[in-house]
DNA sequence: GCCGTTTTCGGCCCGACTGTTTTCAGTCG
């Protein structure tokens, strides 16, 4: 089993043991395993393979009852305290507990005094009142699991950062113009620049307290509010047309770091967070550091960290993956920004299937500070993005000459998103690549092929001493398309014996690598290089908004992003693996 | 169920909102 999968059982225990009335701790226990195992960059089969049972054991939250639940998964494929504890509670409990507003409680009470197995079965209890008819249920909780019942049918979908987002910043710059706001943020993975985004979770200081009230109201009749789920005194929850729902939080101004690492998460380095907090005789919660009853910080986020020893946390590496040791050892990375970005090696022109001209997007370029934007086109058999025939690309390479000899600070690059076609050649003969400053190495076609030959074929790719890195490395599409099969062990380690770089795609609905694998590069000492993959001006924005966050999501600091070196330096190590194309040139009969 | 430069047993992170209640249980984050 993988480790998702492992991760999930492990989740579902601890849900059954709820029901159960297990011990609060037991489960938390549970939960934190689950996070743990979700979390791994290597699969759980592999460590017990390399280290056995102790592997497991040394694992944070992992003890030995835990390692035996692991080992019976990876050895048998099953788990028998989670068929044991299915079989001692009703059927169809695990359904009805998938039901946003339906607790432990709530589940057992419907599964046993009337017989609910199924999501249909609930929905007809409730349709004949006889769920209000229990103790300490009402209409109203009929009428929010009914809500419920509809959000798992159309299934929980989480929105994109690229949705999220801007989302999220037009509500905050309503928020900020309102008179009372003193302060607006956004927090939650959000702002810890999470792929996907499940709600948002906003913040508001106001100017004095009695402005709350006014703040609120403000924010509940927002244009884009369809529904309020909740709407307290300082804190409301609605949902906006948009399909995501959005909390907001009135703080007073002195608690407002404190509410910010807070509702900034995540769940588990909130945890570690306040259990060194415990160690130093402090309570950290959301208003703050309190040493007894006093308050002794919380006014700006960095009071929190400081209060338990430790510099300030990047958001983006807040998600206990050691990022708690490295800051108690000194030795969080320096993380690269967006304004370490100096150039874009990853940009699409009207030559194939881009709707900007190539002068259109070097102003768009020049505008966000670059120096350098490479053009890489798609190449000849991509017939669906207009790829371009050696001749064209020629002609658009004597276009390329003659813009740079009028430009002053800046050089566009030739380049090509040359395919990589099935066998792992790539989709320009070798005298051609020659040509090129940047070749981008991606797949487009027969992405269904089974792992190991995916693999094969783009660790060819890479092999090829013309390829400067491999793009949108595994194909996947947020929500729409899941990355193809490819083993990136195998890919980084092939990366760093042929000093290639790898791609972050900046595309929201890429971000194609995910952190994990970042990580993974980055200790290898491989290059990044974070594309915008733009076909217009505006996308050129993504580097900067979106991959500079997910570069810092995977520990990436600016020495490993290839885009980040300034022109000089990037001709240089662009140069440097030219003159090994003449070597493979003679090694290869027929290129 | 896990864990330990105070502990191998006795702790384990913290609070808001809602609904159905006359003081609080349940759910969520």
């Amino acid at each position: 089993m993988s480790n998702a999968e492992i991760a999930h059982v492990l989740e579902k225990i601890a849900r059954l043991l709820e029901v159960q009335g297990a011990i609060r701790f037991k489960i938390q226990s549970y939960d934190r395993v689950s996070r743990v195992v979700a979390d791994l960059d290597r699969p759980l089969a592999e460590i017990f393979a390399a280290e056995g049972h102790k592997g497991l054991t040394a694992l944070p939250g992992i003890g030995e009852s835990t390692a035996a639940k692991i080992e019976e998964m990876l050895t048998k494929g099953r788990c028998t305290k989670y068929e044991e504890l299915q079989a001692a509670l009703p059927p169809g409990i695990e359904e009805l507990l998938a039901v946003p507003g339906m607790g432990p409680k709530t589940a057992l009470l419907a599964a046993t005094r009337l017989k609910v197995r199924s999501l249909d079965d609930l929905e007809r209890a409730i349709q004949a009142h006889k769920l209000a008819a229990l103790p300490r249920m009402g209409a109203k909780l009929e009428e929010k699991l009914l809500k419920g019942i509809a959000i798992v049918r159309q299934g929980l979908a989480r929105k994109s950062l690229g949705e999220a987002l801007p989302l999220a910043d037009a509500l905050l710059d309503s928020l900020r113009a309102l008179p009372g706001v003193s302060r607006a943020e956004a927090a939650g993975s959000l702002r810890r620049m999470r792929e996907t985004v499940g709600d948002l979770d906003l913040l508001v200081a106001p100017r004095r307290p009695a402005d709350a009230t006014a703040i609120m109201r403000a924010f509940v009749s927002h244009p884009d509010v369809t529904g309020i789920i909740a709407h307290g005194d300082t804190k409301a929850s609605v949902r906006l047309r948009q399909g995501l729902d959005a909390d907001l939080r009135v703080i007073e101004p002195a608690a407002f770091g404190a509410a910010l690492h807070y509702f900034t998460g995540s769940k588990s380095h909130n945890i570690r967070v306040r259990e060194l907090g415990v160690k130093l005789g402090l309570k950290i919660n959301e208003y703050g550091v309190f040493r007894g009853a006093k308050r002794v910080g919380g006014r700006e986020e960095t009071e929190i960290f400081r209060a338990v020893r430790l510099p300030f946390i990047p958001p983006e590496l807040r998600e206990d993956e050691g990022e708690i040791e490295a800051a108690a050892k000194g030795r969080l990375p320096r993380l690269v920004d967006a304004r370490d970005i100096r150039g874009d090696l990853h940009v699409h022109s009207t030559w194939s299937d881009g709707r900007a001209s190539i002068e259109a997007m070097v102003a768009a370029a020049r505008a966000l500070g670059y120096e350098y934007l490479a053009f890489c086109d798609h190449s000849q058999s991509l017939k669906v993005a207009r790829g371009l025939s050696v001749p064209d690309l020629r002609r658009k390479h004597r276009e390329i000459d003659a813009l740079n000899r009028d430009l002053r600070g800046f050089r566009v690059l030739k380049g090509a998103e040359v395919d990589i076609l099935p066998d792992g050649s790539l989709d320009y003969p070798d005298e051609v690549l020659d040509e090129l400053d940047v070749v981008v190495a991606s797949v487009h076609t027969r992405f269904t092929l089974d792992e190991a030959a995916q693999t094969k074929r783009v660790v060819a790719a890479l092999r090829h001493p013309r390829v400067t890195f491999l793009g949108h490395p595994t194909g996947r599409m947020l929500g729409m398309r899941d990355a193809h099969p490819i083993n990136l062990h195998d890919v980084i380690a092939a990366a760093r014996d042929h000093g290639k770089a790898l791609e972050l795609n900046a595309q929201p609905d890429r971000l194609d690598l995910s952190s994990g694998p970042l990580r993974e590069a980055r200790a290898a000492g491989v290059m990044i290089a974070i594309g915008s993959d733009a076909h217009d001006t505006a996308s050129l924005s993504f580097v900067p908004r979106f991959g500079a966050g997910a570069a810092r999501r995977g520990w990436v600091g600016p020495g490993q992003v290839l885009n980040a070196l300034p022109l000089a330096k990037l001709l240089k190590r662009l140069g440097n693996a030219k003159p090994r194309s003449a070597r493979f040139r003679a090694a290869s009969p027929g290129a």
